[in-house]
DNA sequence: AATGTAGTCAACCGCAGGCAT
DNA sequence: CATGCCTGCGGTTGACTACAT
């Protein structure tokens, strides 16, 4: 989005307790790239004055974060995208930048944002539906099949490592998601910000890392992981790279289709209710 | 064309946890 | 060990934009 009068844009500036509020000018926003290009994120309370911007730190780190940080997506959240935090937020609730993390690109603002928009008034688009409604289910039907696994005995177990570098080829999905920067192009055709940086690729990989053991199991249900984000966005049917034979994308290529509403699932209770079956 | 409403997004606020002193 | 500071997180607000009537 342009720098410029947009949302506090028109404010005028106001000072409190010294610290100036409100939107940011291009000028603070030079001051403060250029400072962390110096020193650095973190130690945010310094910026005001080795910068000198009058500004909290606070205020600089979320400007920071939100907005300045280069490798910001600046488009639309793409279908994709979307069903990753579907299935995140039944997984963890509210908790946005854990579900940042995992798209790379994304603030936990921003899907937020996304989540009130879409979602908190009880009306999720039908993608986002089906999404979450397929994933429950083949998360149930994973369920079960493990259950007669474990019962079949441990001569399967060798079975199950192919399962494994499935899942373990899952965890790459952090590396992928981070390189697939260029994934929201295609859905919507809005310029990108900035190209692909080390920085964020390294970071949300590792935190990606950590977190896809646990989220393995989670994820490849529905999208097999690796696809996730990087295929739906293209048209839905086609090309699915999905090992599953049936992900989040086959959702979005289908029209109506009013879906039973999740009702209770979609809030933060069902979210709860959702992990704790796990 | 004018008005109303919903959607979007940037920014602020308060709180909690971690860390240094 | 206690206290204070810093950072990060989640919730909320408010202004602009887009769309519908």
């Amino acid at each position: 989005m342009e720098e410029g009068p947009l949302g506090w844009g028109r404010r005028q500036e106001e000072v409190v307790d010294g610290w100036r509020k409100g939107p940011w000018t291009s000028q603070e926003d030079k001051l403060l790239v250029e400072h962390v290009r110096q020193h650095g994120e973190g130690r945010w309370n310094s910026v005001s004055k080795l910068a000198g911007l009058k500004r909290s730190g606070k205020s600089c780190r979320l400007r920071w974060v939100n907005y300045l940080r280069p490798d910001l997506k600046r488009c639309k959240i793409t279908p994709q995208e979307e069903s990753v935090i579907v299935q995140l937020h039944a997984l963890w609730g509210n908790r946005w930048s854990t579900i940042a993390r995992s798209l790379p690109g994304r603030t936990d603002n921003e899907i937020k944002n996304y989540w009130r928009t879409h979602f908190k008034k009880g009306k999720p688009s039908k993608n986002v539906e089906r999404a979450r409604a397929r994933f429950l289910k083949q998360r149930r039907e994973m369920m079960q099949q493990q259950q007669q696994q474990s019962s079949l005995g441990r001569q399967h177990l060798h079975l199950d490592e192919g399962g494994d570098q499935r899942r373990g080829a899952c965890c790459t999905t952090g590396a992928t998601a981070a390189s697939g920067d260029n994934d929201c192009g295609s859905a919507t055709g809005d310029a990108c910000a900035p190209p692909p940086t080390t920085t964020v690729a390294t970071e949300g990989a590792g935190a990606d890392l950590v977190m896809h053991d646990a989220m393995d199991c989670f994820l490849c249900p529905m999208s097999c992981c690796d696809d996730l984000l990087v295929l739906h966005g293209a048209g839905g049917q086609a090309g699915t790279g999905s090992c599953c034979g049936s992900t989040a994308s086959d959702e979005y290529g289908s029209s109506e289709e009013d879906g039973a509403t999740w009702g209770s699932l979609w809030n933060l209770d069902g979210a709860g209710e959702v992990c704790t079956l796990w």
